[in-house]
DNA sequence: TCCTACAATGGACTTTGTCCAAGTCAATAT
DNA sequence: ATATTGACTTGGACAAAGTCCATTGTAGGA
C-alpha cells in the first residue's frame, strides 16, 4: 500500500491528497469497487473530491498497471488492486460478489492453432459464475 | 433461423413484424451486434421500429436462451445468436472484431475445490484477446 | 369479424462515463 | 521561507447505453 505510493512517486507521480485517498481505498484482497463506490469511500475521508478526479486517477492507475479494470456484468466497471499476480474471477450470479481465484493450468494452451483465425493471442480473461454460499443458504 | 421462429411460436411467442426482423438480423455465424446495431439493421427493413422494442426483444431472446449476451469491452453489450453450441470469444484488441472459438478442455476442471470459496460454480466465460490478421498487417 | 391480452411506441429518465475551461497546489529552485 | 509553474482538481455540461411507463396498436383465437 505505502509500497504502492512509494512506487508511484518513483515513477514521477505527483502525490496529491485526492490520489492518496483513492489509493488507500483500493487496498486489500477481493476488492472490486466501482468508480462510484471508490468515490463514495474517498469522499468519506476527503469530502470535496470530485468524480472526475476519481475517474482520472483510476484511469492512471490502470495505465500504470497498478490496478486492473474488470467488467463482469456489462454495467459499471470495477477496479481490482490485485494486479501483481495473474488471476481470474468468480462471480455470484445472485448478489454479484466477486472473488479472485487462481486456477491451475493456462487456458491459452486450450486454444488450438486451428481455432485462432490468424490472431496473435496474448491474453485470456476467465470469469466463473455460480452461487455463493450466502445466497445458496438464503 | 426459420427454425428459430418456429421454436418461438411453439413456446407461445406472439409473432410480430418487429420480432421477426430482429430475429432475422440475428442470423449467421460470428454475429455479435450491439443493440443499436440491431436496431439500425432492423430499421432498414422496418423503419418505424423503436429502440425500446429492440431492447425488449433482445431481452426476451436472452431469457429464452436463444441468444447470448456478451460484454467484451465494458461498453455496449453484444448479442450472439450462436447459443446452441457452447463456445468462447476471441477479440481483437485493436479493432474489436469478435470470433467464436471452441477450445478443447473444460476450464471448469481447472478450478480446484480449494479455489471455489463454497460457490456452486455452474458456468465459465472465457475471452481471449489478441491482434487479428488484418490489424497485424496494417 | 370482433375482442382482448399482449406488444410496440416514443419520450422522459437513469446510470455510467467523458470532456473542458478555470482555478488550485505540489514540488522544485531560489 | 517564498515564488514559480506546470500538472492536478473541480463542477458542470455533455454523451452513450439502457430502462420505464402511459398510450396506442395488433396477433391470434372465439
Amino acid at each position: 500500500m505505502s509500497d504502492l505510493l512509494e512506487r508511484l512517486r518513483e515513477r514521477g507521480w505527483r502525490l496529491t491528497a485526492q490520489r492518496r485517498v483513492v489509493a488507500e481505498v483500493l487496498n486489500g484482497d477481493h476488492v472490486h469497487l466501482t468508480a462510484d463506490e471508490v468515490h463514495a469511500r474517498a469522499a468519506d475521508r476527503l469530502p470535496e473530491i470530485s468524480r472526475a478526479t476519481v475517474y482520472n486517477t483510476l484511469g492512471e492507475l490502470v495505465s500504470l498497471g497498478e490496478i486492473i479494470e474488470v467488467s463482469t456484468d456489462g454495467r459499471a466497471k470495477r477496479y481490482d488492486p490485485n494486479a501483481h499476480r495473474p488471476h481470474h474471477h468468480l462471480v455470484c450470479s445472485r448478489c454479484g460478489t466477486i472473488r479472485d481465484v487462481h486456477p491451475g493450468g493456462n487456458p491459452l494452451d486450450d486454444l488450438p492453432a486451428g481455432e485462432r483465425f490468424g490472431f496473435t493471442v496474448s491474453d485470456v480473461e476467465v470469469t466463473y459464475r455460480g452461487v455463493c454460499p450466502e445466497c445458496a443458504a438464503a
